[in-house]
DNA sequence: CGCCAATGTGCAATCGTTTGCATATTCAGT
DNA sequence: ACTGAATATGCAAACGATTGCACATTGGCG
């Protein structure tokens, strides 16, 4: 029931020239092969009969649907927003707009979701849901489509990616751990199907190497999910060990929430008895008490620079070389959840 | 660069008959139309090609393209991802995909936006973020664009909207302060172009008047946004008002977060000296001290309405009779941040 | 055996653009 | 004034689907 759109030939008609210069006379790029005048005639006539193109039939001639796709894993979760913001922030003022999707980190959901934006036409793909091994991306990718990742990567693939400086994160919280007297330090590990929870788990081990602390292996837990349930869980079968340990380092937020959560259930404070630390640095992290020792990560920035990467490669010149790989700087933030190790150990 | 995807015509093509006999037989509604042996040959071809419709083409000749917009004030206001995914979960299912925008409540944003929307063709747009009079959207809705708004309504229209028992809730809140022996009570009103503040503060106004409450008119605050910033800088108003006032009751739970900060930063307790309130029940508040009593409202349940009656509109012969008004229930949540009234006023 | 209705398929136009090519006009140079 | 290039515009074919209509085939029935 829409009242119907002026079209090309609306204005066609309206200036008694040919559909096809009216279309050159709109076009920066072509207008220099018009006529000043009958540019001007044209341009006041689509101005007359508010003239917008119609993308669609756009898209259809060109192949080009100013359309991206950007996949995440669920809106939900709070790291998400900033990044679409920063996406948003480069890709809504060329024009471009976007789809996201949800795959609720479950693969048939991610592959059906990934189809869905292939039929729409987008001209490329931001994914912040990659497993470490994603045939369907790689595959997509490989069929010409343009993709970044973000926060994770798919391994044994060039497509470029942008992460977190994941290593030096860690690294400076093991040594801030260490500076506070902690050497019994277990890690909640993330989930090993995600190069995040992956990458945290290496860096730990090669971090604890370096600075000679010895782990010992019951006291890395792995969560099958980000959340605090699974902090929860994994902090649980932690003190059901029974192997003793002074501070907890977690590879993100949620699982340290989970963690201190199950800590106070013990009778255990966070950080008088047992330090705990997180990862990312999330939104509304500064509602929680104690105020959670973490680091942050620039979620904005990531979504900006993802999205300049993405648009170098829907633009590409085969000259144009693109970065695989871009490490974001993050950032150190001391605060209440971590202390010096207590002197009487329970 | 893309591989070419294979057409309607590659399929006749394979199969010998003419390219409208292969959309026919894979059109669930015309197939009856076509002998079941070609239907069956041209549904192999299409597996074996791996067709997939095109949607740029369809949605160019049936003017349909299968996709919403959805506007919001700000993705990072975390009450607004529960009610994407609720959208989603009613409107993914069918075939459509969203765009989503923010408009970080300013009114040339918004009305551009909602340009690009209208140039993307969307079947229909819901929205979170109009104004209590907003052109733009009532032109829109007049021109024939399904409109549903959320959380707010554009009065003197007949634009179907979705918002939450503002009333009741504000209403049980005053009571839930009464009874615990508060009389002398502020008001951090909303925002009063947008419809959630001006509902709240009326609200207020007439729940107190039934109650035979009396409101001291220097005790109603109003915020200009609703966030933190503006939640403190009312407080302070209010404190340095020096009127006196035991609790105080906010238009939403940033507004009571802010506030609460205001009154720990004067040395005044929550809940022991002031009562402080808020409303939305939003994500991430459960990791707030002292845990805050709020009116929960159903974020997901308003995405999942909004996206229902769109539906229909969208798809409503002029038969169908679309409900107006819809208003879901709200909950009353008593946690820590309210509590009796102290003994000793300051 | 012939006629008509029913049924299945093909034809071609259409949606609104873009774009390679053909054509018409202008203008400069000789 | 005539040729040839340069320039501006028009023509028509795409892009990939849907859909009203025409046509051909079949079968039933008198």
């Amino acid at each position: 029931m829409q009242k119907k759109r002026t079209t090309l030939k609306d204005i066609a008609r309206a200036t008694g020239v040919h559909v096809s210069t009216v279309s050159r006379a709109l076009d920066p790029t072509e207008r220099k092969s018009i006529t000043p005048e009958v540019v001007a005639k044209i341009q006041a006539a689509a101005e007359r009969l508010d003239y917008r193109p119609n993308r669609i039939a756009f898209g259809l001639r060109t192949n080009r649907t100013m359309t991206v796709g950007v996949v995440i894993p669920d809106i939900t979760n709070p790291i998400f927003p900033p990044i679409l913001r920063g996406i948003e922030s480069v890709l809504e003022p060329l024009g471009y707009a976007s789809i996201i999707v949800n795959t609720d980190s479950e693969r048939e959901r991610e592959i059906r979701l990934l189809e869905v934006l292939r039929d729409r036409g987008v001209d490329g793909v931001i994914h912040a849901a990659v497993l470490r091994s994603d045939p369907s991306i790689a595959k997509a990718a490989q069929d010409g489509l343009s993709v970044v990742t973000l926060n994770r990567r798919v391994e044994n693939s060039n497509i470029p990616y942008v992460i977190n400086d994941e290593d030096l994160g860690i690294c400076e919280m093991l040594r801030h751990l260490t500076k506070l007297g902690h050497r019994r330090i277990a890690h909640l590990a993330g989930p090993q199907d995600l190069s995040t929870g992956q990458l945290r788990l290496a860096a730990f081990r090669s971090a604890a190497e370096r600075m000679s602390i010895e782990i010992d292996p019951q006291l890395i837990v792995t969560a099958m999910r980000f959340d605090e349930d699974e902090g929860a869980r994994c902090t649980r079968e932690l003190l059901a060990s029974g192997h003793d340990f002074t501070a907890v380092l977690c590879a993100n937020d949620r699982l340290a929430l989970g963690c201190i959560d199950v800590l106070r259930e013990n009778g255990l404070d966070c950080p008088s008895d047992i330090s705990v630390s997180g990862f990312n640095d999330m939104p509304f992290l500064q509602l929680a008490r104690p105020r959670l020792t973490t680091v942050r990560i620039q979620q904005y920035d990531a979504g900006i620079t993802a999205a300049s990467i993405l648009l170098r490669l829907m633009n590409a010149g085969a000259d144009d070389d693109i970065p695989l790989e871009t490490v974001l700087p993050v950032e150190l933030l001391e605060r209440e959840s971590t202390g010096p190790v207590a002197a009487q150990r329970r």
